[in-house]
Formats: structure tokens, C-alpha cells, sequence
DNA sequence: GTTTATTATCGTAATATTGCGATATATAAA
DNA sequence: TTTATATATCGCAATATTACGATAATAAAC
């Protein structure tokens, strides 16, 4: 016991779950829009505005890198993230058709 | 160690974990599906439906009852839950504003 | 009141998440 | 090549989540 029993669900509801998995931490939320908030996607400063260690931070980077909205590569000295605008439109529009039907369809 | 920092992230961000976190297993999201597609919102077929135990379906149901998405009341010997379409028109525009901001910010 | 059917809560075990110090890895500069 | 700086990974402890059997609570029917 205390196993998730994603096989009795479909692939959409399991994605769902996923991808809001990643957003139900209020650090990677902050993350998020951190990094989107930048001019420059250099984001090292990560540690100072949120106040976790870094090392915390960077798991919280790779959670949200698992399912693909982070593309990052090395300028200069520093890593710098960028938000992947494909995956975040996707993941959007994914969210956007669960909340209609669902509001649509309630009694 | 171990403990969520939430005193370290405002309340909107706090919020917005707090929501994907209900929506973060593949079970809450079937269940929010399933009731949403009933005629009638009595769902005390959500056993069979998913294939869990009673006890596990009534602690999701409560999981969702804790951010205001279910309205329940006797109907019969069954009860009758149904989505509160407020709230849940809140949460989606909460999730809107939120995925909208950073897309449109994102280098 | 008693019975029956349905949902909620309790207790517990297994697993997952969170956070951080220590350390490893990676890159640019010296 | 060595040094300095930034990010990633490891290992561990504390806490949270998931699941379910057992049992309690609730409400209608008798």
C-alpha cells in the first residue's frame, strides 16, 4: 500500500496528474514565473529570492524540467533556463480543455 | 527538513500549489471528470468506476471538498455531490491568469 | 427502535516528497 | 593545468501522501 495505482486510469488523467504534481509546490511555481519574469534567462539568482538552499533548488528545476518545460544551456559561467513555449502552450491548452469540459457538463 | 516552506512564497503562489496538488493524482481528476459527467450528480459508483477501495475514493472526495470544488448533500441513502461551478470557474481563471503571465513573458 | 445501505473516519503500512549539507561535476578565467 | 564559480547529484532525516481493512456515523425503510 501507499503506491499510486496510475494503471486504472487513462493516459490524459495520468498526464494531468503529472504535470500538476509539478505545479503543487509552491517554490516551483515561484520558479516558473521567476524565470519568465527575466529579461535575460540567466537565473542564477534563484537561491536569494527564494530563500531554499541551492541544492533544493535545483531539484525543484529538475522536477520541472521531467516533464519538459525547461530548455537551459551554459552562457559564460552561468546555466541560463528558459521556459520551452511549445511545451507551456501545450500544457496550457491541456488544462484549458479539463477545465471547460468539466465546467460545462456539471449539473 | 522535510517540511513545505510555504511562509517563503506569497498567497497566490501558495494557492496555486495548494490547487494542483488536488489535481496532482490521476484519481482526483477521474473523479472530477466522472461527476461532472453524471446527469445526475449521485456518484456513489465511483468504486466500481476506478477500482478503488470506499474508503480510499472518500478520502480523495475529501481532498477535493478541502479547496470548496464539491457540494453535497442527502439524496435519498445516497449523497449527492456535485461541483460547485463558482469555485470551479475561479480556480480556472486563477490557472488562466497564471499560464497566460508567464507565455507571454517567456524569452 | 431495528435493519440496511452508504459514506466518513481511524489506524497502519508502504512509498513519495521536501530540504539541506556534503560532494561531484562543469565551465570560464588565470 | 590550476583556480574560482555555478549547478547537479548523493545521502539522509523529517514529513506527507496513498491505500485499504476495520469500524463508526448517517439516513432511509421497515
Amino acid at each position: 500500500m501507499g503506491v499510486s495505482k496510475t494503471q486504472l486510469f487513462d493516459q490524459r488523467q495520468n498526464e494531468i496528474a503529472q504535470i500538476a504534481r509539478v505545479l503543487a509546490h509552491p517554490a516551483r511555481v515561484a520558479i516558473l514565473q521567476h524565470i519568465s519574469q527575466q529579461d535575460s534567462c540567466i537565473c542564477s539568482d534563484l537561491v536569494e529570492e527564494t530563500g531554499l538552499a541551492q541544492a533544493t533548488i535545483s531539484q525543484h528545476l529538475s522536477e520541472i524540467k521531467k516533464i519538459g518545460l525547461l530548455q537551459g544551456n551554459f552562457q559564460g559561467r552561468n546555466l541560463c533556463y528558459c521556459i520551452d513555449a511549445d511545451r507551456w502552450n501545450e500544457i496550457q491548452g491541456l488544462f484549458e480543455t479539463f477545465f471547460t469540459r468539466i465546467s460545462n457538463q456539471c449539473c
